[in-house]
DNA sequence: CCGAAATGTCTAATAATGTAGACAACTATA
DNA sequence: TATAGTTGTCTACATTATTAGACATTTCGG
């Protein structure tokens, strides 16, 4: 591989931050677990063509996200260095199947709403446009960070309580389980990759650039009734969708 | 919807770049469907709270990725505004199945070697790490515009004309079906999303701070021996991945 | 304990971005 | 043919990012 580590002058992306993205990803890409450390501020200034003072400004972003500590005199240590693995598979729960990988993972309620539908989403759910669904945002943490957020439909009908559930559960998986729905399957999902809005920044606590993965899904009963539609963001540099058979 | 249009200073991303985003999506969101045009400059400006030479920036750069056309008198037209949609199904095909979207779709053979794989690559195809592959990097495109770029490992033992078949078919499919493999199907694929280095910068046609979904996937026979080890970046504001079951 | 190697902090100069205002050039419409 | 509304261009200046250098502080190994 040993891709030239190159940054572009005049291009509205500031050096440091392109430096923090080839950097974060040198991290995620292993490269720097033999020593667990970051090489030298100024054997990457070297690297990367640039002064000392912009490579510190990019480490300092890092360590602003947790990702690496310095500590004069030694160097700067890598202190995380995994993404989150996602399984997408026929069997959803997106924000479940993470395993081993997180000591806690929550979802929190951030507001509910019962409005009418129309457009993707009615579509979706196969109702009529401007029948009433409850609608619930949420953001998922792992561990205490945020992982992703997410815009959710389920049909009022029969699922009345859905907001209740999970504000008291965390979850959706369990929220449907306690509405008499133990189990529900994928319908459709894409994927979009853009930069995130301004409320994604805030809710996700990223820094302007960042990437967002938008997963548009509709889950069913296991009669392929849809039961949910949802558009999930997941922080991109904190994940990875496994995409299972 | 009608999320703030929020821009951030001090981000180490320029404000032209933020809005530059903010527009380019809006337009592939449908949102100057009515009209055909982006919303006069001075407006913009306003909406971000900026000067109206910072928004000419963010136009400026959208006009050079052929994305809008600015006429003095007239105001800015949207020239394109769709997204491709990829199925990744079982049955694999990343550069077929584009349907009635695309006149014409072509895999460039940017270079081609032999040489021993290990790590990752080697688990994939579940061979011993040393062992000798075929290695092949790829272009895609649809009517002209890149969209994907791939590197590519298959067996040589197995497959020891692809690099030929790929070259003349234009097409990794239709090299599969010429050595003898008319289907082939997904074992795993994992998904990330990151900013685009360089080379996929200068391949891909993308400006600095542009995205890529990275996909990682092993392909098999019908009897699920590994014949291909895939690492496709997609551009990201060019595609939509859509999950199939 | 000394010195090499690393990060931390400061000052100053230069380059890139963003703001502000004025006016020209062009288009469409009344 | 005016006129309003739009993009194009220019100048000047303010703010932010980057470079450059010097030196302090901390850690670690000989």
């Amino acid at each position: 591989m040993n891709a030239k580590k190159a940054v572009e002058r005049q291009t509205g992306v500031a050096l440091w931050r392109q430096i923090a993205d080839l950097i974060r990803s040198s991290i995620s890409n292993g490269d720097y677990d033999q020593t667990g450390m970051v090489p030298p501020e100024i054997v990457l200034a070297g690297q990367f063509g640039v002064n000392r003072h912009t490579v510190r400004s990019a480490l300092a972003a890092l360590a602003d996200e947790g990702l690496v500590q310095a500590i004069q005199g030694r160097g700067t240590m890598v202190q995380r260095k995994e993404r989150l693995s996602f399984p997408i598979s026929r069997r959803t729960r997106f924000s479940q199947g993470l395993g081993g990988q997180a000591r806690e993972t929550v979802a929190k309620l951030l507001s509910q709403a019962v409005l009418p539908v129309a457009g993707d989403v009615a579509a979706g759910l196969r109702i009529a446009p401007g029948t009433d669904c409850i609608q619930l945002s949420l953001v998922s943490s792992a561990d205490g960070r945020p992982v992703s957020c997410s815009t959710n439909f389920f049909p009022i009908g029969r699922f009345p309580h859905m907001a209740e559930h999970v504000e008291k559960l965390g979850s959706i998986t369990k929220a449907f389980a306690a509405e008499g729905l133990p189990d529900y399957v994928r319908i459709s999902t894409e994927l979009v990759a853009r930069h995130a809005d301004a409320e994604e920044l805030a809710l996700l606590r990223l820094s302007p650039g960042a990437i967002v993965i938008e997963a548009t899904a509709v889950n069913g009963d296991p009669d392929g009734v849809p039961v949910q539609f949802a558009r999930t963001r997941f922080a991109a540099d904190r994940v990875k969708l496994k995409i299972e058979t």
